[in-house]
DNA sequence: GATGATTTGTACGTATGTATA
DNA sequence: ATATACATACGTACAAATCAT
């Protein structure tokens, strides 16, 4: 907690340094959806006084992470369930047009690491490595974001998938998802592979509808949202 | 219960009112990519200081529609040909996406409203009224963003759409455009009107492609981009 | 409902970095 | 290559709005 001075050596700018690291904490479910953030109390925390703060809120307010009423405190973005069920339906669509270019783009390169990764991941289902599996599992939609040859389209996926992962953390508890997510990643790998564009964007929805119903599961605790400071 | 203190006119805040407005004459093509915007210039603009305006910029930033080096001036941002060709490609799928649930989702009200603009332009086409088929034709789509119900996809669409807005406008100038326009809507509301999701998406899909093949055309002068002022 | 304490919105000053003659 | 001009990054000041009592 104790940030005393600046670091010499920065990576960008200030407000770009404390957008990250906020957009981390949100992202990580850290920060829970309708967290208050003063300005002073952000500026103290990292150092900094209100300017730059005020600033990076900003950038995590366009993003959608934030959520700034005119005149009162910023928070982090309460999501509906309605919203939130929204989101993960739209990711479903982006990843299954990032499949379908993906089929019929990919480099023989990127094809053999798609086949290598998903091939390498049974053993983590076998040994019912929870974290590691999350990991692969992360690096796995990673690369049909890049086997689309679309940067735009990366960019969209992307930023949907920040803004519902802290959602999704908990799915893979649940009883036989690493199996299940496992096989729905088979079909998709298969599909590519042999080239089915269709087919691809079939068997991604298919995966990401039941991501969405598992995730659900965890999140059966929020309605109206009461701001939880 | 509702005693608005503060007049209503005054939409937003002075940050907001000024970010719509430059976004808005990015969107319209007004300010060209690659223009430059100095703090201090914007703000003798708008009558404020720089403090509003840079607050301003990080919401055009983070939007895509500004670049901001830092310690540079920001500019309006260019776009590279291989970039606008990703967004009229992302536009697409997004659209189609739209289209597909759309199909299966608009209610009856919806479905005849979206049908009786389309024959109505049929008149505009014949009259060559361009204007009045360009605003007819954004009806339309609006249509399809609405009918898919949900409002984070057509957030999606809409903040693409509007960053390749500058470079479709002049689309419908191509002889014939009008005419092909007409039927390729055609055969996305048959599609809709039937039911058939898939068709739907397949028929938007191939619409915004001539779409973005006939703007290419008009696009055909920008390389890398000169800082231009 | 009125009043004092917080917090935000905006202005402006200074230091530092970048471009340019 | 050096110096000059200029634009940005951040800090501080104060008014207006909000909230808590």
């Amino acid at each position: 907690m104790t940030r005393p001075k600046r670091p010499l050596v920065r990576s960008g700018t200030t407000v770009e340094e404390m957008a990250r690291a906020l957009a981390d904490e949100i992202v990580r479910g850290t920060l829970a959806p309708g967290t208050k953030l003063g300005e002073g109390g952000l500026g103290e925390r990292f150092g900094v006084s209100r300017t730059p703060v005020r600033e990076a809120l900003g950038h995590l307010s366009a993003m959608g992470l934030v959520e700034r009423p005119p005149n009162r405190r910023a928070m982090v973005a309460p999501i509906t369930d309605r919203r939130l069920t929204e989101m993960f339906e739209a990711m479903g669509e982006l990843e299954a047009s990032c499949a379908r270019l993906a089929a019929a783009r990919m480099t023989a390169g990127e094809r053999n690491a798609l086949d290598a990764l998903h091939q390498g991941a049974r053993a983590l289902v076998r040994a019912g490595a929870q974290e590691a599996y999350e990991a692969a599992n992360s690096r796995f939609h990673g690369l049909l974001y890049e086997g689309c040859h679309s940067g735009y389209l990366r960019d969209l996926v992307v930023a949907t998938r920040n803004r519902v992962s802290p959602f999704r953390r908990a799915q893979f508890r649940l009883p036989g998802r690493l199996e299940k997510s496992w096989d729905e990643h088979d079909a998709i790998v298969r599909a590519i592979l042999r080239g089915d564009s269709e087919a691809a964007a079939q068997a991604v929805r298919a995966h990401l509808f039941t991501v969405s119903a598992a995730s659900a599961a965890f999140v059966t605790d929020r309605h109206a949202p009461p701001p939880k400071e």
